[in-house]
DNA sequence: GTGGTAGTTCTACCGTAGTAGTTCAAGAGA
DNA sequence: TCTCTTGAACTACTACGGTAGAACTACCAC
């Protein structure tokens, strides 16, 4: 896997993708228009390149496409999240956690309930 | 301070400054030449446009430049730490610890090692 | 079958990271 | 003084994210 990285837009457009799983590209449009306001043809570009680099496909329906994400959301944000450690923090990611802690990102509350759910609670992990 | 962000040579290049205080161009290219083999060019021209974005300043030195970082690694990882978390997390940092916990990057040694370090405000979650 | 329309594709532009060759200027040395 | 060396400046090119108008195409209605 070739740590895939993606920009804003195109990470909005797979939020869309993957919570719906599919989507053609006027749904996708539309989901995002109040808040970006872009043109369909700015989505579809942005698409037809994102399925160049591989991260989503298609399928016609009609005469229109529906596109779906061929990467899941747990794999890109490995991928991101892996090369920002790798490159802030030299690929330690306790320095990361350090780093949240000592810009109060996160209290000594949110690290409580963390190792409780990891280590003392069991393997009980539900990720969505 | 509007969120710096920096690609993978600058934030090299940012490291030499980091470390030693300032550098003139040649140090720099010294300092990378053997992990990437880049043209002196390549730095000195990477250099001026950092310092047209503002990440860098420099002095002459006889014939030399001498560049010295005018942000900190601190202020960088901020920055950057946070636009990933807004993001790929909505904001939520938990969310990114959670991430960093379940793909085993951290473990849950960790966390009551970095709880005990941020010390302070006691666990006031009703436990149990 | 001709025109309108919806949807995709083509093309093109800006900005920025990365890369480096070529040119220019100033000091060092003959 | 004139050349050589060296370091900076200029220019250019690739790649990619983001943006969108223009052109093309296929279907539907008349």
């Amino acid at each position: 896997m070739p740590r895939q990285s993606l920009g804003d837009l195109q990470h909005a457009i797979m939020s869309v993708l993957w919570e719906g799983g599919e989507a053609t590209t006027a749904a996708v449009h539309e989901a995002l228009h109040s808040e970006r306001g872009l043109a369909l043809t700015t989505i579809a570009t942005m698409l037809r390149k994102m399925e160049d680099k591989g991260v989503v496909a298609h399928r016609s329906e009609g005469r229109q496409f529906v596109y779906r994400p061929t990467v899941t959301e747990d794999e890109i944000r490995q991928s991101m999240v892996g090369e920002l450690v790798q490159r802030l923090f030299d690929g330690d990611a306790k320095a990361l956690v350090a780093h949240l802690v000592s810009k109060h990102e996160i209290e000594a509350d949110d690290l409580a309930a963390l190792r409780r759910k990891v280590g003392g609670g069991g393997p009980r992990r539900g990720r969505s």
